[in-house]
DNA sequence: CAGTTTATGTCAGCCTTGTTGACATTCCAA
DNA sequence: TTGGAATGTCAACAAGGCTGACATAAACTG
């Protein structure tokens, strides 16, 4: 499996992409692409006393207002003590309020303020546009193929919270 | 840019995957794919007493073997401080050797022992069997789209670094 | 040769963000 | 009414980033 060439049938030239060094050029890739991803956030967060787990959190809030705790620290994979810190400081900051539920008094709906929008914005706007760039710059098609492949890169349940993300957008 | 469409020029379907809402599911599947791509090889490590930092260096190191430690904080994108205390650790433990250079004996030239190269493979196969699995999916055609955006996500300095890897390869 | 720059290592301290474990509260449901 | 689920909170800890300061050796430069 170390030897310079997949294991499975390797029946020419059709598998070529998948020979030990082109699946190593797709993990370089993913590791540096990662890196432009978060770099635009990060760099307004710096300036900030947030970081990226607060990004994360006010992205998903905003993807789905109403969430409580639980659902959201499903979608981010942390544990409720790493969730609950963040949570407290953008709740004391003012930019995300918790109501308590209606017909599930034990559940928190978490939603964002204008303050907690303003901040949401200002972080999807930076990387959106770099999407945007790379998406223009490498075309439909392309587009499509990322999609396609980082689905099959998740995690099965992963791929559920994301299609049902996705299908309650647009 | 925050309301709903992307700006520039929309001439209709052909930009349509340029919309904000996809370009937000860009940027969850973002998200939830670079999850599943550190996922195995973090399982293996948290047996172990490393982290995804010391697979990096490890990872880096086999791919260029020999590489300077200046050139490796390069690639890496963390501080002398940082990246030293990850590699003290491999020393002590064996794992990576450092050699004084020849020509110019302030450098350091770092590859990886028989354990290290060990460790490697075990965290790279796991890592190259769900891109593998990934790729075999979502087929040639979307795994060439799949690089060019991650291609284009990345910031330029990365990019050329990304492209030397990739040529000092195969 | 003297002085500067470069490559590396190291110490100390700080921050963010993840983890466990323990425990309290609230409230739904059997 | 009692058990368990959802939530919140406290404490302690670890990984892995960061900055700043300083030391050493080697290379380069005037």
């Amino acid at each position: 499996m170390a030897d310079g060439r997949t294991s499975g049938p390797s029946s020419g030239e059709s598998l070529l992409y998948l020979t030990d060094e082109q699946l190593r050029q797709g993990i370089e890739a993913m590791f540096f692409a990662y890196r432009g991803f978060t770099a635009d956030p990060d760099r307004i967060l710096g300036d900030l006393t947030y970081g990226r787990a607060h990004h994360r959190a006010v992205h998903f809030i905003n993807r789905a207002p109403g969430t409580t705790v639980n659902n959201l620290l499903h979608i981010l994979g942390v544990t409720k003590q790493s969730l609950n810190r963040v949570l407290r400081k953008l709740m004391e900051d003012g930019l995300v309020e918790s109501r308590v539920g209606t017909s599930d008094k034990r559940e928190r709906h978490l939603h964002l303020t204008d303050e907690g929008r303003n901040l949401e914005a200002r972080l999807s706007d930076a990387q959106r546009a770099r999407m945007r760039a790379a998406f223009r710059d490498a075309g439909p098609e392309a587009v499509a193929g990322f999609r396609t492949v980082l689905e099959a890169m998740m995690d099965t349940e992963m791929q559920r919270t994301y299609t049902k993300l996705k299908e309650s957008g647009a």
